[in-house]
DNA sequence: CCTAAAACCTATAGTGACTGGAGCTTCAAG
DNA sequence: CTTGAAGCTCCAGTCACTATAGGTTTTAGG
């Protein structure tokens, strides 16, 4: 069935990104170097393609390439270093949920603005408010501004 | 009350950045220009902190600038321009929406892992294929590698 | 008032994560 | 066996910051 060997455009084509993208993804070492025709040319298979399609979409959710390659080696680390990978998946977890508390927040206010436009105008844009309050947000720098 | 004039660094700590990302921030136009002092410092009000808190919220969202740039630009529009407001509320909404729906599912397997690795050893890491998976991305690029 | 450290200024260069282009080679459809 | 699309390497450019150099302003202490 599916044990493909495309070539690097089709490969780029299936996950929307740029070929040289995945040309990088190599170099930096997210990506494991493919194996290569007679003339030198990179064939990927499938899970090549599985796991370029996650990178893709953990950087499109905001992840830092070091994150990306943390949950990339969750599923290495898996059945050989249990601890280390159960560290990795709680600390991801934390970051996955304070993104998603945020992102509901603002989903909630772009809401209230579609609703309330039916009226006639928007009498006030609550959407910078939202995303501005600290409440939710990991950093400590809540408070700094009180001394002085 | 709270009409502070605050300088940069403050302002910086204050949100969680650095001073030069502000300085930056107003270069590329995306803060406004702010009053200066009589040696010309920056000073900042309760509104530039504001913004600038969601600016950095929403980029670490994973919100490139000129989505950044739309968002602002809603509170600015939305009792001048309506329609245009409207607009840009709604696609927002939707980039909001799917990017919930993928963190959804990687919180759940990252839940999953976390559950079963009690256990005693995680026999399989599905984190990849879950945020690999197509179904829930914007782009069009699915089933494209079926013809030839 | 005067000084000295901390914070500010501009300008420029460097980094991370790509993106584009030049110039050449390989692949595959006809 | 040709020929055009797609691949290759290498290098320069972009976006969104981040760091450094070299100088000025603020502000707290004496």
């Amino acid at each position: 069935m599916g044990e493909l060997s495309i070539p690097i455009g089709k490969l780029a084509r299936s996950v929307g990104c740029k070929v040289q993208t995945i040309r990088y993804y190599e170099q930096i070492g997210l990506l494991p170097p493919p194996i290569r025709t007679a003339g030198a040319q990179r064939r990927y298979g499938e899970g090549d393609q599985q796991k370029l399609s996650f990178i893709r979409h953990a950087r499109e959710l905001g992840f830092p390439l070091p994150a990306v390659r943390e949950l990339l080696a969750l599923s290495d680390e898996a059945d050989s270093d249990c601890a280390k990978a159960d560290g990795i998946a709680r600390r991801q977890l934390e970051a996955v949920n304070r993104r998603i508390a945020m992102l509901s927040s603002l989903r909630s206010e772009l809401e209230r603005m579609l609703r309330h436009r039916h009226g006639h105008r928007i009498r006030e844009c609550r959407v910078i408010a939202t995303l501005a309050d600290h409440a939710l947000c990991s950093q400590d720098h809540h408070a700094e501004l009180a001394e002085s």
